[in-house]
DNA sequence: AGTGTCAACATGTCGA
DNA sequence: TCGACATGTTGACACT
């Protein structure tokens, strides 16, 4: 994969550095060290396009997850937690009784009495709507979300926690891109202080090698472009007057290039 | 048994 | 204050 491929995503990539007081989260527990610093990195993203929609689950691993399964929450003795016990009664009246309703295809083990939480696995046919539905908005207004769990005969807060689950799946793999692109920038990097590094040793080495006035400071010199002769710097004193000496600098050095480490980056993201 | 996936949950933040 | 969201965690399940 080459960073072309990487840059093929459709996505907006922002490199830079922000004060950690802009930090939105500044509680985060994963906050970097370069935070306690006052800076840490940025990275901003902009989805110009689902690029993960490949991302299919469900049928993933081969197997057909036809059967919906719940898991009990109705006698409120749950030993999952008491948070989701908290929250079937926060969800409460309506749309709990709605919920419960809707899509309970209840498992053999609902009738021995067992209080383990049983897992969800969504069918093809609603992980493709889900899907599609991630595809034309990655977030949804309430009346979608009813609309949605409708359609798939799923409760509305259950298409909510798919498209929160959804959405954080995809910036964790837009993330690890992120930072496989990071890492490639890092490497030319790297290759190029090394070029550097090695192109100033043999300028060194090269002044040294120099007569005398070759190794004033260039400021000091200036050459004639067409007569090509030097001249004290400040004075331009090697031309008469009225000729067309350049009050350029001379150098010796190499015609410098500026190296970019971000190949393209306005046609690449 | 170990591991990956993912639905569901807990918690904190932000904007209306 | 509340709803929506981001993010981290938990636990069931499937697979090796």
């Amino acid at each position: 994969m080459g960073i072309d491929d990487v840059c093929n995503t459709g996505l907006g990539l922002g490199l830079g550095f922000k004060s950690a007081a802009e930090n939105r989260r500044p509680n985060k527990p994963a906050a970097t060290a370069a935070a306690s610093h006052g800076f840490e990195p940025s990275l901003t993203l902009g989805l110009c396009g689902d690029t993960y929609n490949q991302m299919g689950k469900g049928s993933k691993d081969g197997v057909d997850h036809h059967e919906v399964v719940l898991y009990r929450q109705d006698s409120g003795t749950s030993s999952f937690s008491n948070g989701s016990v908290k929250r079937e009664r926060e969800v409460g009246s309506e749309e709990a009784e709605i919920e419960r309703g809707s899509c309970r295809v209840v498992s053999d083990e609902d009738d021995d009495g067992s209080n383990a939480r049983k897992k969800l696995r969504l069918n093809k046919d609603q992980s493709a709507l889900l899907e599609e539905s991630f595809k034309l908005h990655s977030t949804l207004n309430p009346k979608q979300k009813q609309e949605l769990a409708r359609r798939l005969n799923l409760r509305p807060r259950q298409v909510e926690v798919w498209f929160q689950n959804r959405r954080a799946r995809t910036k964790l793999k837009q993330t690890e891109v992120d930072c496989e692109f990071l890492k490639k920038c890092c490497e030319t990097l790297t290759d190029e202080n090394r070029r550097l590094q090695k192109e100033l040793q043999e300028l060194k080495a090269l002044k040294l090698s120099q007569p005398f006035y070759m190794q004033l400071p260039a400021a000091t010199l200036s050459m004639c472009p067409s007569c090509e002769r030097i001249g004290g710097g400040g004075g331009n004193r090697a031309g008469g007057a009225g000729d067309n000496h350049s009050k350029s600098p001379f150098s010796m050095a190499p015609k410098p290039h500026f190296f970019n480490p971000f190949p393209n980056p306005s046609a690449a993201c």
